[in-house]
DNA sequence: CGGTTTCATGTAACCGGTTGCATAAAGGAA
DNA sequence: TTCCTTTATGCAACCGGTTACATGAAACCG
């Protein structure tokens, strides 16, 4: 006579309608789930068993309202379709999933007042940040801070939580591997303005290039893309060097499609380094690069993150990731002085070297 | 003698706080933000003001719960690191964010259960799932559809509002393509075995070879990679054709550089078609591809998801959006027959360049 | 001028969970 | 046996909003 597991077809079933067909509290039903050693055995067995037929499944948002905690984290990238952050967030993602956080996804387009938008907007929402590369001033990036965990990556500000990967002392080997092949003059081909890590490795290649002998010279780009690295050939060819160190992959490989549209062949021509690792064995030739573990950045974000919120006596905390040159083809010796092949005539036309 | 605005340092500011300061009810509050016309001009401003004042953000957790809507919205993609996938990604962002929804990104790895799983822990904070290429089967998708509003990219099952990208007749104009070089032989580097565009490129690719006098032989991936397109040169050097049809450009863009690791050259050794467009650009030379706008297939998605959840009878809705063959440089006329230049003899070992 | 609308605002229930406190039952010590 | 813990569960308030309904005042109307 009992009236069996009414399950109402049209609503998801809440905590109440587990508690009747229990004959339990609400109470005892969400204890079931949150703190189960509070109840006896055949109790939670009974609870459970019962939200099980019923397709009962707590709902987040009623829990987040309150708890106070959202459950939720955001991930916030500069450029999503730079496979550098692609991995990255594959490495947030895991580490999120396995830690039971769902992650929210902001690209802010290289843009500041996005991101600054993105980051209120997300706000209510959201446990903690993570900032991957963040453009934002430091005072900005503070307030945020004020009411949100927030962990860096690739921004070194002190009191901040943070990952850092350091690629000083790759690049400092990439410069030497190069000098011992024998070339005297590189381009370092920069990454954006205000990225802590084009700042970082500018330096590295500056100061290694000054020990051993290699001049340095700069090439400014927009933003690290392929097109800004193909836009770069014609200045290389032209600068006097025979070899290129870039802020990333993905201006490398557009250095050397652009190089090879002058003509050129890589390494015979030129050489080539890219950084992160990430395309470096999609391109023809495989590219000598600066490997960066992206997967195992983001899963230590996440680590980070919790352990932040979780005490906030961790916050400031500075972990450095290492980085590794992996030489592969894009890197020999420069032509003989002498026999260097230009097709390029120095001086020629479109550049208005009014001298 | 009135204790002015009392702006507690420790806890964001509720309703209750601007309702008290404000001298009116809770639900005045609400109003002036959620239904401002209920109210007279004078008392929307006042409210407002001193929300302002203290620096209140309507709380968005709170405001789910209440009103049954997350005003969230969920993407889901096999692979983010996909180029066309993270594209997407944005197009999809840029109109969630002018329609006020956050989103939420989830990678499924191309796992189906994984797929599963992101579903189901998200459902309870998005109003909507925009589902990209989705492996899940049929069944367990309509289960899903059931609880929340799912809009298909890519997967083409009836009563399911899906966005379809067709690109049968590009890919048959691509064969009519390579016939008209001279080609006679084509492969096809197929994409995942579960994706529906799969299927329907190979089916044009099938027909349209019958059509065109173009014999086609079908190279099976494991999934849509550069590193599978690479490893399908060997294959694809023995197999007696002079031009391949890939899945994606990420699979033409590691076709090329297989076909340059056993020293063939593109295009005069093998003509090379790929899809997306989203690598095209990026390859030495540019790639003929299919054109495929994904920021607009993303945007599209949205407006569908919005306007099903909107208005439930367009539900069932197909759109379908066309592609474009853009010829670049990776295709031409074969080599003449006869003087074939195969590095590789069909059936050799394996490179093993002893002695 | 009384009655009916219309408009602006308040009251209180509700969304679906969590949790401090009360209570009852069981176990243990004296 | 009695009293004190300990354990298992219920009660009810609370999280921060929204909204159906009630109320009172002003405007309109014949």
């Amino acid at each position: 006579m009992e009236e069996k597991i009414v399950k109402s077809v049209d609503r998801a079933p809440t905590i109440s309608d587990v508690a009747r067909q229990a004959k339990v509290s609400r109470a005892t039903v969400s204890r079931a789930f949150g703190q189960p050693h509070l109840l006896s055995r055949e109790m939670v067995a009974h609870v459970r068993a019962i939200a099980e037929r019923l397709g009962y499944v707590p709902n987040h948002t009623a829990r987040a309202l309150s708890t106070g905690k959202a459950g939720n984290l955001a991930l916030l990238v500069p450029d999503i379709t730079n496979p550098f952050f692609a991995s990255l967030m594959r490495g947030v993602q895991s580490k999120a999933l396995s830690t039971q956080y769902a992650t929210f996804l902001a690209d802010s387009d290289e843009n500041p007042d996005l991101e600054d938008v993105l980051i209120a907007k997300l706000a209510a929402q959201v446990d903690g940040f993570i900032l991957a590369s963040p453009r934002l001033p430091k005072k900005t990036l503070l307030q945020h801070a004020g009411r949100r965990v927030c962990v860096l990556i690739n921004r070194d500000i002190p009191n901040f939580a943070r990952i850092l990967v350091d690629g000083a002392k790759s690049y400092e080997q990439a410069v030497e591997h190069l000098a011992r092949l024998g070339h005297r003059a590189a381009a370092y081909v920069s990454g954006p303005r205000l990225s802590w890590s084009n700042g970082q490795r500018l330096r590295a290649v500056l100061a290694a290039g000054m020990r051993y002998g290699v001049k340095i010279i700069q090439f400014a780009t927009d933003r690290p893309t392929f097109e800004a690295g193909e836009a770069c050939a014609a200045g290389l060819i032209e600068s006097g060097t025979t070899a290129v160190l870039a802020y990333d992959d993905l201006l490398a490989q557009g250095v050397m499609a652009g190089l090879a549209r002058h003509g050129l062949s890589v390494p015979e021509d030129f050489s080539v380094v890219g950084c992160d690792g990430v395309l470096a064995t999609r391109t023809y030739p495989p590219l000598t690069s600066i490997a960066i573990d992206c997967h195992s950045a983001g899963e230590k974000a996440v680590e980070l993150l919790v352990d932040v919120m979780h005490d906030k006596s961790s916050s400031g905390k500075r972990i450095v990731l290492p980085t590794d040159l992996v030489i592969r083809a894009t890197t020999a010796k420069p032509r003989p002085v002498g026999r260097a092949y230009h097709p390029l005539m120095p001086g020629s036309p479109k550049q208005t070297k009014s001298e």
